[in-house]
DNA sequence: ATTATCTATAGATCTATAGATAATGC
DNA sequence: ATTATCTATAGATCTATAGATAATGC
């Protein structure tokens, strides 16, 4: 359940708790960004600037809302890969879109990133995020003869870890510049993938999307359908 | 430093020391494959068999011991590497043949396998274990016209994300033919990195080295030098 | 004599909850 | 009346060290 979706609740209690938990949620998130996760729980709801007892309303233990933290990225990441690829026929396109844009997130929205890397190689395997809707796109491009890779699977493991490590690299490099970089992954990827050299390098090439503001913002113009 | 190094030290004394210092790194390396990080020092010097005082004669804090639990892990990695790939000209054989043999390890050895798991994406941009050991092969087998990536870096940040989930995958289906699934992704790899199909097909059906019993044998056997 | 280890524990810290207070819904 | 929050704290747990014991080196 997304973060998103509980505040939209009915009644006002429901939504003054709601606030209660979001908020829980942002604190952790900031938390698992500075890799601080072994805080006390009262460092936690002072951040979060809720009382201490107010934890153990929504979460039995720190563990548990830090799970809660990284669900709640992982649907962000979900929800604006659907919205930015929404309409897109070609599944090499999407590929293609789907990479490049996570490639430039990680500057637009860098605590969202570190909260999703802290995730390391299990963000390649989960089902929710970039990974299931790249292998998606794969099967769907192979089906359609865009892709002639045999193993999607194993493809998924190069595209994710690509993506995982290109994050990496670009909080390790704050002054490189992400999207040359993202562009020339993801180009060397749509080869691996068995598209044609020109064709690899006009889809990076394509002009993508303006997110503009903050995510929530951009997420709350216009939602798309979920995988 | 490497805990095998420390072991060879000369008096019975420091002989003694490093026992307890290595003890104490096992001990954390197997809490870091279990997953369970946040545990009392009492229950780590429990589990080394050592007394609790023991603990602070070799770490100020757990976050120290646990890196240099790391560290050994990763010095693991690369006297292995460095050993196996020993007289190997042609550079795209080594970075094959490194590649083969790590993706081997994860069963061989699941417990190191799991410790490097743990660092998640930093792996990639370590300056330890196989990543600067691939990104100097890759550039050597550029500048011998065996590899045409116009981007190492680049090039290693697809290499290094695809190690890094394949140990994610390998790990999560027990089941999963590791050898020929490993083979599947170096060969990929190759094909990224600018080999041609057929020299790619024959490179990953080469022999490989037998590893034959616990990594510590394999490695006291006959070491090599490193990077 | 020196160095490392071990046991035992003072003091600090943290978790989880009880009970009081405040806000909401009817 | 119900539900959520807040404050305050009892009891549990943990860290870091002091002082005792054991092993080594000369």
């Amino acid at each position: 359940m997304s973060e998103a979706m509980s505040k939209a609740a009915s009644t006002r209690g429901a939504r003054r708790r709601a606030q209660t938990r979001s908020a829980l949620v942002k604190a952790a998130q900031q938390l698992i960004a500075e890799n601080r996760t072994t805080v006390a729980i009262l460092e936690i709801t002072q951040l979060a600037d809720v009382g201490m007892g107010s934890f153990y309303n929504h979460f039995d233990s720190r563990e548990q809302l830090f799970e809660a933290a990284v669900d709640d990225a992982l649907e962000q990441q979900g929800a604006f890969l659907d919205q930015v690829t929404a309409g897109l026929d070609d599944p090499a396109e999407a590929f293609a879109r789907s990479f490049r844009m996570v490639g430039r997130l990680h500057r637009q929205v860098p605590e969202l990133s570190r909260v999703l890397l802290s995730q390391g190689a299990a963000l390649v395997t989960s089902d929710h995020g970039l990974a299931p809707r790249a292998l998606r796109d794969i099967r769907a491009a192979v089906g359609a003869g865009r892709f002639s890779t045999s193993d999607p699977d194993a493809a998924l493991l190069i595209a994710g870890g690509a993506a995982l490590a290109l994050a990496q690299h670009l909080h390790e490099h704050p002054d490189a510049d992400d999207a040359a970089l993202t562009d020339t992954v993801t180009e060397s990827l749509l080869l691996m993938l068995g598209l044609g050299a020109d064709d690899a390098r006009a889809i990076v090439a394509l002009d993508l999307p303006d997110v503009g503001g903050p995510l929530e913002e951009f997420l709350a113009a216009s939602p798309a359908e979920p995988v």
